[in-house]
DNA sequence: ACTACTTTGTATGACTTGTGTACAAAAGTG
DNA sequence: CACTTTTGTACACAAGTCATACAAAGTAGT
């Protein structure tokens, strides 16, 4: 019942019956691979010689490969998988502390890494970006085909404008510089949705069946990529996803980026987790930071254990908002606090629970499946989505 | 960006392209009507004669029909109208009080209508609906192609499941019974989802343009509506949109449905109102209902005035999180309440203004545009919507 | 070793659909 | 009344899938 966008749509030419299937096929390759050219056609229903014409458009675009398999009692087939040998994109994680890059091949893997401390000033940064990113191209001999960024701010995917709020960049010119120094595309955008994004096309298996989540990504605020339908949903001007700043009461241990202290994330953040740790403590060194307490806590240091839960009281109840206004299939939670999953998951589950009014099916709350970095992966997503995404039709 | 969804893509055949642009070109028709087969071609792009045909089909199909138009110093056009003689689908709006039937032609346009109060004994009100049903099918000399149903509480849309609170109603089967008795295909769905679907497909000309928006329906509690992409958006077992049940703040003038006093539906809901009314004017009595407060109101009455608006400064607060997390293009505000929209529209704007943290762009919040009885029109258009949404492809 | 069977992948003509061009129809213009 | 403009239709052609036939390459039974 999705209503037509009459000054977007396309009407369909002869051809865009084989972009859609062809996308279809190039999915089944990427999601069953190692799969048969007659696997792929009793899946969709079309004709094995239709299959074997589409696989033949997509071996010469590189994009599959074929390997030989095991006979089952007939004749044996020749298995298509991802084409896997190349780098094809290179992701870039530009976080407030380091950034990280990565070349990956077209699964997702990472090739090569490399990492260094984000400047506050936006031309040293890009100048770094550009050199790492020269390097990552040089050490590959195939041809990369795009760069995808992550980054935490708000990315206005019609317009490129984009605001940094820790470092207070505006609208810097962080694509333009990076497409002149390298003549590849460039995307942008904001942290949580790349994640998501990262979540949706390259998650664990009972992610991956999942077409509506959120991903919520707990770092210095908190923020939340959302899905929908299997889209990554922005929102006007690419703006939405703030739910951090949503009211869920007053009195919080911090304040928010704004200085309201009535936000989720004056709640839920780092920041609220560091404070609730200091003036448990009664220490106020500021060489205390948000990973310390994370290590203490995962000593069994109560205070720092006591701050963590605490915080993620919290987290439960902006998710339990979620679940009941979305009622998404998963939430996922992701970014550093992660690493202390377990510390937090039963308070956590116990909150969303009790701020839950009726009787709704319980959602399953995952930390991310991403390892450490679910935003560079979803820097890479960004390249590495557009390739494999349904074709447009009205 | 989208991921295809393996399991529920049909590849694409011979006649998916026509299966799109007939689609397309109804929806032209729909949207520009009247209008020309050659400037259907000019806006998409399509030959004249592709058209032609596709004109030739809907035409078989009832769906447009030919009248003749001005020349512009050439041959005439044969100008394109959806074909509004027929009464085709048939709209039950159960609320909580009374039940408003009708049936509409393609347009939307209501042509005969019907009323009766709501019983809480399931069998009783159905036996009027279908009574009503078979006198509306009666009365008019065309086929009606489905009945649409909008009701107050929450419907799986997989399974048909449904629950409605205020008479704990479970599980009835209403879809069944309604299809026995007319024969006709039934659709049902809870009624701010309806609500949406109205303005998304009827509503005004700038709601028409906006493809993500979100409608807050306040009546007995607080549902929202929320259109993605030119879709409503159900989530997991049709239960999105219960963001009523989201936790704002504590010590609300009423319980929710569950019996919370930290929703927002305690804070904003009709119920909210009244006992902010009663208290105030520290009458008591029952005989005074959340109509009465409006009248009041309208006519200057000082406590009623206060209540409303003290009410609608809590609904911003909602509405903020929502313009936070979401970033609709427009919020639209539509039950009973719309009614008093002049008393309150000041008050919600500002405590929206407040409540949200950066200096994001402003989000219109507009009152309904589909008068008294939008759930009315959702229950047409579950039946309307079907005929013009975008082919489904992958 | 030979035959029968199974399964996979490819080749070929038929059908559907949109394209592009030509053309008829029906007005206005001077 | 001839010329121009615009609309709608007719027909050969191209792209794509379908259905069917067939070749290729195995296993299983005798």
């Amino acid at each position: 019942m999705r209503r037509i966008d009459l000054k977007k749509a396309n009407a369909a030419r002869s051809n865009t019956i084989r972009d859609i299937n062809r996308q279809i096929v190039l999915n089944y390759v990427r999601e069953m691979g190692p799969i048969s050219r007659a696997d792929i056609a009793r899946e969709t229903a079309l004709q094995r010689s239709t299959i074997s014409l589409i696989v033949d458009e997509l071996r010469v675009d590189k994009l599959i490969e074929e390997v030989s398999g095991e006979s089952t009692g007939g004749r044996p087939p020749s298995l298509l998988s991802l084409r896997t040998v190349d780098a094809v994109a290179l992701g870039v994680d530009l976080g407030t502390v380091k950034t990280v890059m990565a070349s990956s091949d077209l699964a997702g893997r990472v090739l090569e890494q490399e990492e260094f401390p984000t400047d506050a000033d936006i031309n040293k940064t890009l100048a770094k970006i550009v050199g790492c990113a020269q390097r990552l191209i040089g050490k590959t001999s195939s041809a990369i085909e795009g760069i995808g960024i992550s980054l935490p701010g708000v990315v206005d995917p019609e317009t490129g404008n984009l605001y940094v709020p820790h470092f207070n960049w505006r609208n810097v010119p962080i694509a333009e510089t990076l497409t002149r120094a390298t003549s590849l595309p460039v995307s942008i955008d904001n942290d949580a949705n790349a994640a998501a994004l990262a979540e949706l096309w390259f998650g664990r298996p009972e992610i991956r069946e999942v077409r509506d989540f959120i991903l919520v990504l707990v770092e210095e605020g908190v923020g939340t990529g959302i899905v929908f339908d299997g889209q990554v949903y922005r929102g006007e001007g690419g703006t939405a996803g703030e739910f951090g700043h949503m009211t869920i009461g007053s009195g919080a241990p911090v304040e928010c980026a704004v200085g309201s202290r009535e936000c989720w994330e004056a709640f839920a953040s780092e920041r609220a987790a560091l404070a609730r740790y200091q003036k448990l403590s009664r220490s106020n060194g500021s060489d205390i930071n948000f990973a310390t307490v994370m290590d203490l806590a995962l000593k069994g240091e109560r205070n720092a254990r006591a701050a963590l839960k605490e915080t993620a009281r919290y987290l439960g109840i902006g998710i339990a908002n979620l679940i009941q206004g979305l009622a998404p299939e998963a939430v996922i939670v992701g970014g550093p606090i992660a690493r202390v999953w377990p510390v937090i998951v039963d308070d956590l589950k116990a909150s969303v629970d009790s701020s839950i009014c009726r009787g709704f099916p319980s959602t399953p709350i995952l930390d991310s499946t991403l390892g450490a970095e679910p935003t560079l992966m979803g820097a890479l997503s960004l390249v590495l989505a557009s390739k494999f995404a349904s074709a447009p039709v009205a």
